[in-house]
DNA sequence: TGACCGATCATTTTT
DNA sequence: TGATCGGTCA
C-alpha cells in the first residue's frame, strides 16, 4: 500500500501517527486486523481512525459501531476522540462496551424476546439467589448442586452462544445428572416473568433476534456503515457471531488486538478468532504495530523471551528506540513476608534517591491473595497503597439495598428487588408471611408486589404482619407517585429516609456503619448526574467500576489481570514460582493451552513496565496456612540471561541452605506436608529470622518514618476517639513517636501508623 | 433473631 | 490459615 508522505497538511489526528499507524487509520474499508503489541499506541490509532472516519464523512457518527470490553476502555476512547475532533463524540451512540450496546439494541426489540422494553438487567448476586430458588424447587441437593456452579455452566453457555433448545445431552449432563438444560430453561422462564436479564442475555438475545429476524439486522447492517472492535483478542462467540452478523453486508469491519495479550480464555473468550479473522473476512489487511513507545529493551527482551515458548501465535516482534535501561531485576527471597519487605525498602529507596512518586510503582500479582502479605508490610511501614479491585461500590450490600428500592420503585415485577427489602429494615414480615405472599403470587402468576397488594385483602397474615406489609406497599406506590414528580436523587434521599434504611444504619454502632452511610450518600450524588432514574439503573447494572480516587499518591497492588492496558515506572512482579504462576490449576486442568494462557499472563506482567521490572520468586510460601518450599517459576527460566540481572537476598546460613537445595531434589522430603508443622520447616526457616528479618526490620521501620516526614503528630492524644480506614473506630492507649497503639472497639488492639487514623467530626 | 460452631474450601473477573 | 456458609441453640 502506497501512502501519502507526511505532510504539514495533515489533519491533526494524522501527526505523531507511525507507518503503521497511519496505515491503520487510513485504511478504512474492508476487513482489517491491527496487531498490536503491548505499548504500541494502540488506542492512539484506534481513536484517530475514528476521528478519520468522522473529519472525512465518511460516516455520521451514528453510523460507527466501536465496542469495547470495559467501560473504562470506552471512556477513554470517548475522550480521545473528543479531543481529537470535538463535540461530535456526543453523537456517537454506539460506542460502548458490548453489553451497554447490546443492552441499547434490546430495549428497542425486547419484545420481540419476550420482555419488555424497562427490563431489569440482573448482577451475579441476584442470578445466584434466583438460581438457588430453582435448584431447591427441583428437589436438588444444593450442597451437591452449588447454584455457582450451574451459573457458572449457563454462563459459559451463554458466551457460547447456545440457548437452552440448542444445548445437546453432554452439555446438560454438566449439572445434575442431565437436569442442566432444564433448569437453564426454567431460569429463562424465571427472568421473563420478571422482565429482566443477566449479562449473557444482553448479548444472546441481541444474537436470537439477529438471527430470527431479517428485518431488524438488515436494518442494523446498513446503520453501521464502520465497525470497530478494541481488545478483539478477548472476544466470546456470542460476541463474534454478533459482530459477523453486523458486518456481514458492508464488511468494514476492523478489529484491533493482540493474541499475545488473551488472557480471559476462562471467561469464554476464544483466541481462536483473532487467529482465524483472514479466513473469516477474506482479503482481510492485517497490519502490524511493532513499535514499542513504553519500554527500554531490556523489559521488551524479556517479554519477548518469554512469549517466544508459545506456539500458534501471529507472531509480532516488538522494538524500540528508547534506550537500554536497566535491566529486569530477578531477586530470590526467603519467603513472602521478605518479599514484601524487599518490595518496600525498595519503592521507599527509590522515592528519596530519585524523588519518584508512589504513584509510578506497581506491584503485580497472580492470584488477590498474595496481595495481604504486602497489604500488611505497608501498614506496618506507613506506605500508602492502594488495592485495586476486590470490593466494587456497587457490589456492598447497603448500596444494594437502596438499589433494590429504587428498581422496586422502577421496575414493580422485579421480584428480587422485593425479597431483598421487604423486611429490611425489620418490618415484622418473618418467613411465614412472605412464604405466603409467595404461596399467593406462585397461584395466581403475579410479581410479589402485586400478590402483596392482593393478600392484605384476606385474612391470610397475622395483623401485625398485615399493618407492615400494607405500610410497605403503601410506600412503595406512594414512591412511584413521587417518581414522576420530584427528580430521581431527591427521591432516593426521600425514599431512604422513609423507609427507615437511613435511620437502621444510624442505629447500628459497628465499625463500618458510618462508612455505609457516607456510601449511601455517594450513592445519592452520583445519580444527580443521570437524567432519569431508569437511566441511573442502568449505568449502575452495567458500568460497575468506580475510579479509585487519586486523592493522595500510592503505590498500587493488583493482580495482571487488573493491570491490563496500564502501564507504570516500576513494576514489582510478585511470587513467580512454580504453583503460584503459572498456578497449579493451570498446569492440573489445562494442559498446554492453560499454561500457554499463563505465559501470556507472565508476557502482559513484563511489559507494564516502562522502566524498570523486578520479579521475585520466593523459596518458601505459606499456602492455606501451610508453609510449602517452592522452586522459581518456568518463566524465570525463560527470560533471557542478557537482558536479567539475577539476585539472591538470602546470605549467610539461607544461602547456603539454598546451595544445598539445588544439589538435591527436595529438601523438604522430610517435612510433614500433611500437618505443615513438620520439625524440618522450623529448623529450615530459622535463618531467616536471625540473617534477614531482625536487622533489617530495625533499619527499615526508621527509614521509613523519616522518608515518609511522620514527625508524630500534635492532634492526637492518649484516650482520644479515632477512625481507621481499615479497623474502624478505636481508642488510642499509647503513642510512640508515630506509631499508636489502638484498642479497636471492632478489631481489638492494634499498632497502627498514626498517618492512617483520622479524628472523626 | 442473633450468636456461635463446625465443615468446607479455597485463580484470574468484566459486564 | 481464614473467610464463608449453613445449621443449631437460646
Amino acid at each position: 500500500m502506497t501512502l501519502p508522505a507526511p505532510s504539514p497538511d495533515d489533519p491533526p489526528y494524522i501527526r505523531g501517527l507511525n507507518e503503521p499507524q497511519r496505515e491503520a487509520v487510513l485504511t478504512t474499508d474492508g476487513p482489517v486486523l491491527v496487531l498490536a503489541g503491548a505499548g504500541t499506541g494502540k488506542t492512539a490509532a484506534l481513536t484517530a481512525r475514528l476521528a478519520h472516519l468522522l473529519w472525512t464523512r465518511r460516516a455520521y457518527p451514528s453510523e460507527i459501531l466501536s465496542v469495547t470490553f470495559t467501560n473504562k476502555a470506552a471512556r477513554e476512547m470517548k475522550e480521545r476522540v473528543r479531543n481529537l475532533v470535538g463535540d461530535a463524540v456526543e453523537g456517537m451512540p454506539w460506542l460502548g462496551t458490548f453489553h451497554a450496546i447490546g443492552a441499547k439494541m434490546l430495549r428497542r426489540h425486547a419484545e420481540l424476546v419476550g420482555l419488555q422494553s424497562n427490563f431489569t438487567i440482573l448482577d451475579t448476586d441476584d442470578q445466584l439467589r434466583l438460581l438457588k430458588q430453582l435448584i431447591v424447587a427441583n428437589d436438588l441437593d444444593e450442597k451437591r448442586w452449588p447454584a455457582r456452579q450451574l451459573g457458572g455452566l449457563i454462563d459459559q453457555w451463554k458466551n457460547k452462544g447456545l440457548t437452552p433448545q440448542m444445548l445437546d445431552a453432554g452439555d446438560s449432563e454438566q449439572f445434575a445428572n442431565g437436569k442442566g438444560q432444564s433448569l437453564y430453561q426454567q431460569y429463562q422462564d424465571r427472568l421473563r416473568a420478571l422482565n429482566a436479564c443477566d449479562f449473557g442475555d444482553l448479548l444472546l438475545h441481541m444474537l436470537t433476534i439477529l438471527r430470527t429476524h431479517r428485518d431488524v439486522l438488515e436494518q442494523y447492517q446498513q446503520r453501521f456503515r464502520y465497525i470497530m472492535v478494541d481488545e478483539y483478542q478477548d472476544t466470546n462467540s456470542v460476541q463474534y457471531l454478533w459482530l459477523r452478523l453486523l458486518a456481514q453486508e458492508r464488511k468494514n469491519i476492523c478489529c484491533v488486538g493482540d493474541d499475545d495479550q488473551s488472557i480471559y480464555s476462562w471467561r469464554g473468550a476464544q483466541v481462536e478468532n483473532i487467529l482465524k479473522f483472514e479466513k473469516d473476512f477474506p482479503g482481510a489487511k492485517v497490519i502490524r504495530l511493532e513499535q514499542n513507545y513504553r519500554s527500554t529493551p531490556h523489559i521488551l527482551a524479556a517479554a519477548s523471551g518469554v512469549i517466544a515458548n508459545n506456539s500458534g501465535r501471529l507472531g509480532k516482534e516488538l522494538w524500540t528506540e528508547a534506550d537500554s535501561g536497566e535491566k529486569v531485576r530477578v531477586i530470590g527471597v526467603w519467603d513472602g513476608p521478605e518479599e514484601a519487605r524487599r518490595v518496600g525498602e525498595d519503592i521507599e529507596s527509590a522515592r528519596l534517591r530519585e524523588g519518584k512518586s508512589l504513584e509510578a510503582f506497581a506491584i503485580l500479582v497472580r492470584a488477590q491473595h498474595q496481595t495481604r502479605e504486602f497489604e500488611d508490610r505497608f501498614i506496618a511501614i506507613g506506605l500508602p497503597y492502594r488495592i485495586v479491585g476486590g470490593f466494587r461500590f456497587y457490589e456492598r450490600a447497603e448500596i444494594r439495598d437502596a438499589l433494590a428500592y429504587l428498581r422496586l420503585v422502577h421496575q414493580p415485577a422485579d421480584d428480587l428487588a422485593f425479597e431483598r427489602i421487604v423486611n429490611v429494615p425489620k418490618r415484622g414480615l418473618g418467613d411465614k408471611a412472605i412464604a405466603r405472599i409467595h404461596q399467593l403470587a406462585r397461584a395466581e402468576g403475579l410479581p410479589l408486589l402485586t400478590a402483596s397488594a392482593r393478600i392484605l385483602d384476606t385474612d391470610e397474615l397475622t395483623p401485625q404482619a398485615r399493618r407492615a406489609l400494607g405500610s410497605f406497599v403503601g410506600d412503595i406506590a406512594r414512591w412511584r407517585d413521587m417518581a414522576s414528580q420530584l427528580p430521581h436523587a431527591e427521591l432516593a434521599r426521600q425514599l431512604l429516609d422513609e423507609s427507615g434504611y437511613t435511620a437502621m444504619w444510624q442505629a447500628d454502632r459497628t465499625a463500618e456503619a458510618a462508612g455505609r452511610l457516607e456510601n449511601l450518600n455517594e450513592l445519592v450524588r452520583a445519580m444527580e448526574e443521570y437524567e432519569s432514574l431508569g437511566a441511573f439503573l442502568e449505568h449502575v447494572s452495567l458500568v460497575m467500576d468506580n475510579d479509585a480516587s487519586a486523592d493522595e499518591p500510592k503505590v498500587t497492588i493488583m493482580t495482571i489481570h487488573a493491570a491490563k492496558g496500564l502501564e507504570f515506572d516500576t513494576v514489582f512482579l510478585a511470587g513467580w514460582e512454580e504453583g503460584l504462576f503459572p498456578s497449579q490449576r493451570a498446569l492440573d486442568e489445562g494442559g498446554l493451552a492453560s499454561l500457554e494462557e499463563e505465559r501470556r499472563l507472565a508476557y502482559v506482567a513484563i511489559t507494564r513496565a516502562r522502566r524498570l521490572a523486578t520479579i521475585l520468586h520466593a523459596a518458601n510460601r505459606r499456602i492455606y496456612g501451610q508453609w510449602t518450599s517452592s522452586i522459581p517459576s518456568r518463566f524465570v527460566g525463560e527470560l533471557p540471561k542478557p537482558h536479567i540481572d539475577e539476585e539472591s537476598t538470602m546470605t549467610g546460613g539461607a544461602s547456603l541452605w539454598r546451595a544445598n537445595w539445588s544439589e538435591h531434589a527436595d529438601p523438604f522430603a522430610n517435612v510433614g506436608r500433611g500437618t505443615g508443622r513438620g520439625p524440618g520447616w522450623q529448623r529450615a526457616a530459622a535463618p531467616s529470622s536471625s540473617f534477614t528479618t531482625a536487622p533489617k526490620r530495625i533499619v527499615e521501620s526508621r527509614a521509613s518514618a523519616v522518608s515518609l516526614g511522620n514527625k508524630g503528630r500534635d492532634d492526637l492524644s492518649l484516650g482520644l476517639r479515632v477512625f481507621h480506614q481499615k479497623f474502624g473506630y478505636g481508642e488510642i492507649v499509647e503513642i510512640e513517636g508515630n506509631k499508636l497503639e489502638i484498642e479497636f472497639e471492632a478489631a481489638g488492639r492494634k499498632r497502627v501508623m498514626d498517618s492512617f487514623v483520622s479524628i472523626p467530626a
